[in-house]
DNA sequence: GCTGAAAAGCGGCTGGC
DNA sequence: GCCAGCCGCTTTTCAGC
């Protein structure tokens, strides 16, 4: 029932958390296993639902995003939150989406290319419906940005997907 | 000068940010290319900046990342920046690190394990030199987490590294 | 900047331990 | 769970357009 993830797994899943293109081969080398061990671990990882996803990572100022925000969204009413929720997941600005304690009811992080879109995007979150405020934070600098976990031997237990 | 992004190249990033390990024979099919002729522009991309990284995602809940909070700092006195986040993103805890505007001088996005250590990884914080206080929000439900931008055919401008 | 072909490298599979 | 070997597929390289 208790799977587990051993110190090998540890250091695959660290190494494809930073390079997510690496080659079976390569990461074989590191770990000390044959390419067929790696393979098949990676694709337990996949199975078991730990390795979840693999993403490039585009550069937004190359591509003239050169805002980030984040901001505090307060909804009334609960009732409004789900179609607040499919409405703001739909926006191509929106990057991230949660429900949150203390001030506000959700957060977002979002990126735009200027102050103008950011602007009209502000206006279209304040007309869902629903919504009563908005409190926005620019971001002046980011020092870190990553999704990467820190890995180390541990058991896992089964989880059902529909839960996720 | 001006590099441009062209349809095509459109496509190839928008696959990749959704399949990071998506193999060019297959993006070539998808955009009707050579799969060498996607290689030049997968290398390219690369070169430019534009593909910055490519990364695995690891499902937090299976490593039993509970937690996740945003967390606002403020920080006094802006000669304690520096220390502060060379420290604050060399904890593993912090995703990410930003200087925002608004209230407190930082937001950082975090993962633990449980309160706990969440606990203590906000007295690490508070220890911090210049910390003056923190007010942190829990994350109940995340809807949306990428770092995915939508893309477009665009001109690209020349822009040097040292300023990232 | 693209194609197509050849060579090299990689990944999936099988059998054995 | 791991390894080695085989074989098909993928990637790289290069000549030519």
């Amino acid at each position: 029932m208790a799977n587990r993830i051993d110190e090998i797994d540890a250091t695959i899943l660290e190494l494809l958390q930073e390079r997510g293109r690496m080659k079976r081969s390569a990461v074989a080398e590191v770990v000390g296993l044959s390419v067929s061990a790696v393979s098949e671990r990676m694709r337990k990882l996949e199975d078991r639902g730990v390795l979840e996803s693999y993403h490039a990572v585009v550069d937004p100022k190359r591509l003239h995003f050169d805002i980030t925000a984040i901001i505090r969204v307060s909804v009334d009413g609960s009732e409004h939150y789900p179609a607040f929720v499919e409405q703001a997941s739909s926006m191509d600005e929106v990057l991230e989406l949660h429900s949150i304690t203390g001030d506000g009811s959700h957060v977002m992080k979002v990126r735009t290319k200027n102050t103008t879109t950011l602007e009209r995007f502000l206006s279209r979150v304040q007309g869902i419906s629903g919504v009563s405020s908005t409190s926005t934070s620019i971001v002046l600098s980011t020092f870190k940005e990553t999704r990467a976990l820190p890995t180390e031997p541990m058991d896992l237990f089964e989880y059902d997907e529909d839960d996720a």
